[in-house]
Formats: structure tokens, C-alpha cells, sequence
DNA sequence: TGTACATCAGTGAACGCGCGTTCACTGATGTAC
DNA sequence: TGTACATCAGTGAACGCGCGTTCACTGATGTAC
């Protein structure tokens, strides 16, 4: 009987696995976090985020104590699975093709056609710089982190000319990717996403006087961001 | 009698003036465009929108044949008055000012600050690349008449390098807009406004070797695009 | 000029639907003994 | 090992609400005579 209180004071016994719930947390997140990149923030419904999951609606708020909630989480995810490629990216390419390795991996139609598994700025930023500012700030936030992602990976620059650089690359590439979505995925689009591509490539390499005519190497094989 | 019918077969008569009805439309469109611009392609609804322009929402579709409908009519509209008031900027500047000029009128925190007035690309191109085909359409064709309306006030250079940069140049201004507004207000924001600026300003006088190191001019007073 | 009247832009109640959220419940889990 | 039971992740019906759309109507307009 001793034993018996003794435990419940050091918390309640654990029925279910302790990782349970939250890897049921986790698998709403990742399927929510493409299915919003898919739809926008606004796009889909909670019982469709949970069918997703293979879930029913109701379970829904023992997990997330709002939809909105799910949102920040679902972007969070996504973000942070954009900045870590980049990361892996650079870590397997020389120093000095490493913001234009990057670049041509994402100016890629791929991409353009499967925003499910993309980067989450060019479908979602915009709606979310209308959303509360709580939602926004986590999406500013994640952000800033991306942009010092890339920053880091621009060689031979002072720290804040490196920031200055990435912030100015994510807004083309993010930019072009909303133009070329918006003109579809024919001629009209391709041509953007071309002229997105040279542009940054040649903003991003100015101590080598912008040569390098874009070898157009075969774009990555996943379209993941 | 006779006279009555052939009036009748040239057109029914005429109760209220004939532009009536057409300003009365133009009205619903020119306030829809400014409200759709703040609040996104889905963020009001049908009796607000009427509400702007004096109305009440049962009239609606004496006007149109849906929601949609206004929404494509309110974006070209917004799309219109942009690239109308890049071409009377380029009316009263020195040819080889005039790009400079149309980016540094854009790139202010005046115009992030007013999403309302401004350009319609940074708060609906995301929202619409999703909507229907007819929709998306619609704003393609608005694109092309941007980008053409650029590109010929880039002197100097052929037509098709002319109509790439001037893509790669509302690709930047854009997407610089859409994570200034993200970043809020505050310094985090003004410093991607200035990275964004910079950037294209250097991308855009590629024949003098990208000097220039932005006088800043006071913005324009207005923060219509 | 004055009266009757046809038109139709605009009104506001009502519709069906989908959404975010709540809640009483079920049934699988694994502990207690 | 076997049985009783407390827990709680997940279920599904129900809620209130706002939306896009419809429709019978109203009343200002200006024409016909």
C-alpha cells in the first residue's frame, strides 16, 4: 500500500509506452506539415489532417490544443527539414559551390510541381504573414534560422554581408518559385524559373565576376526542401 | 406602336443610366481589391466585400457569377493599377533610372506596411498558383503584361535578356516583400528590405560594373504599386 | 405638367454545407495482486 | 499464470457558426401618354 501511493506520487503509471502518444503526435505533424504545404494554412480541414494520420477528428484536440497550434508546429516541421538538407548539402560539397549547389537544387521543376515536399516559404508565408501574431512570429523565427543556415554556407564573406547575401538569395529563389508556380509548369514557367536561377547565381558569386553560364547539372533526384 | 416595338427590338429602354450599374461594379471591384489584398483570396467573405462598396450581399450576383469571378476581376484590377503606375514612373524618369527607381519605390516599408494598396503579387500569387485553372490563368496573363512592362523600360539590352531580368526582378522584389512582412516591422524586416534592394539594384546595372551603393532616396510619398 | 406603369438594381431572409470544437463513450493496454 | 481493474488514446455524434448562394420582394427610376 506503501509502495502503492508511493509510486502514483512520482507520477502516474504509465499505461500505454511512453513514446505512444507522442509518435501519434509526431505522424499528425509530418502528414499535416504536406498536406498545408499542398493546400495552404487555410486549405484543409482537422478531420482531413487526422484521416491523414489514420485518425478520426476527435482525438484531435488531445493533441494539439488548436488548429492554429497544429499549423505552427506542421511549418516548424517543415522548416527545419528545409535548413537541415541545406546543412547536408553542405557538408557533402566544396565550399565554394555550395550556395549554388543549393540554389540549382531548388530552382528545379521538381520542385515547382510537388510543394508538398518543398520548402514551405513559397506556399505558406504569405498567408501566415496575415495570421495572429503568435503564428507569425514562429514563422519569423524559422526564418531567421534558415537564413543563418545559409549565411554559414557562403565562404570568404564577413558575417553580416553573408546574412545580407542569404536573405537576399531565399527571397529570389522563394519569389521565383511563387512566379512559376503561378505560370504553371510549361514554357512560361520554365523560363522564370531560369531566369530566378541565373540571377541568384550570378548575385552569389561576385568575386568570380559572374561567369559560370549555369552548367545546369541534373537537378537532385527528391524534390524535399 | 410601331415606334414602341422598334425600340424594343433595338434594346430594352433604359431605367437607370446606363453606367450605372457598370460604376456600381467597378466600385464592388476596386474595393474588393484592396480588401482581398489585405485579408487573402479567402480571408473575406461576400457580404463584407458588398459591405465596402455600400452594398448588401444579395445584390452580389446581380454582378457576378460567383465569389470567383470577383476575385479574378479584383486581382487584374490590382494587377492593372501596378503596372500602369510603373509605366508613368518610367514617363517621368531618365531611362537608365527608371528600374532603379520602380525597385526603390517597391522595396519600402511604406508599401509593406500597406498591403492594401500595394502590389498584389506578395499577398495573393501563393493563394492563387492553388486556385482553379481559369484562376490561375487569369493571373499568368497579369504576369506577362508585368513582366513585359518592365522589361521595356530596361534600355540597352535585347528583348529576351531584357524580359529575363525583368523576371528575376519582380521574382526578388516579391519574394523580398513576402519575408519583410513575415519578419514584421522592426529591424529583422528592414534589413531584408535593404538586402532585397541591394540585391536586384546590383543585378540590374550590370553595365557599370554594380556600384552605386543605393543613395536611398526618401520613398515615394504614395505606396500604391 | 401629371399620372400610371414597366423595369431592374438592390434588399434581406433563408438554404445547405463544411468547418473548428466539444464531449460522453469505448476498448486496448498493461499493472496489481 | 490468471483475473480484475484503472488508465487514457482514440471514436463519432453533436454543437454553433459563418460562408457562398438563392430567391421572392421592394422601391427608385424614368418612360409612355
Amino acid at each position: 500500500m506503501l509502495l502503492y501511493d508511493c509510486k502514483h506520487l512520482m507520477g502516474p503509471p504509465m499505461r500505454y509506452s511512453k513514446e505512444h502518444k507522442l509518435e501519434t503526435h509526431a505522424r499528425i505533424v509530418k502528414k499535416a506539415s504536406v498536406r498545408l504545404r499542398e493546400k495552404g494554412a487555410h486549405g484543409v480541414g482537422v478531420a482531413d489532417l487526422m484521416k491523414d494520420a489514420g485518425l478520426t477528428h476527435g482525438g484531435f484536440y488531445a493533441h494539439f490544443d488548436s488548429r492554429e497550434a497544429l499549423v505552427i508546429e506542421a511549418f516548424a516541421y517543415a522548416m527545419d527539414r528545409s535548413t537541415e538538407r541545406w546543412r547536408k548539402i553542405a557538408e557533402q560539397t566544396p565550399p565554394d559551390k555550395r550556395v549554388t549547389t543549393i540554389v540549382e537544387s531548388y530552382l528545379t521543376p521538381e520542385h515547382r510541381d510537388d510543394p508538398g515536399r518543398g520548402c514551405a516559404i513559397p506556399t505558406l508565408a504569405a498567408e501566415i504573414a496575415r495570421e495572429s501574431p503568435k503564428t507569425r512570429k514562429a514563422f519569423a523565427a524559422k526564418l531567421e534560422q534558415m537564413i543563418d543556415a545559409l549565411a554559414a554556407q557562403i565562404p570568404d564573406v564577413p558575417r553580416k554581408a553573408a546574412r545580407k547575401q542569404a536573405m537576399a538569395t531565399i527571397a529570389t529563389m522563394m519569389g521565383t518559385m511563387v512566379l512559376a508556380r503561378v505560370a504553371g509548369n510549361g514554357d512560361f514557367s520554365d523560363e522564370i524559373l531560369g531566369a530566378g536561377r541565373d540571377a541568384v547565381l550570378a548575385g552569389a558569386t561576385p568575386p568570380k565576376r559572374a561567369a559560370k553560364k549555369s552548367a545546369l547539372r541534373k537537378a537532385a533526384t527528391s524534390a524535399r526542401h
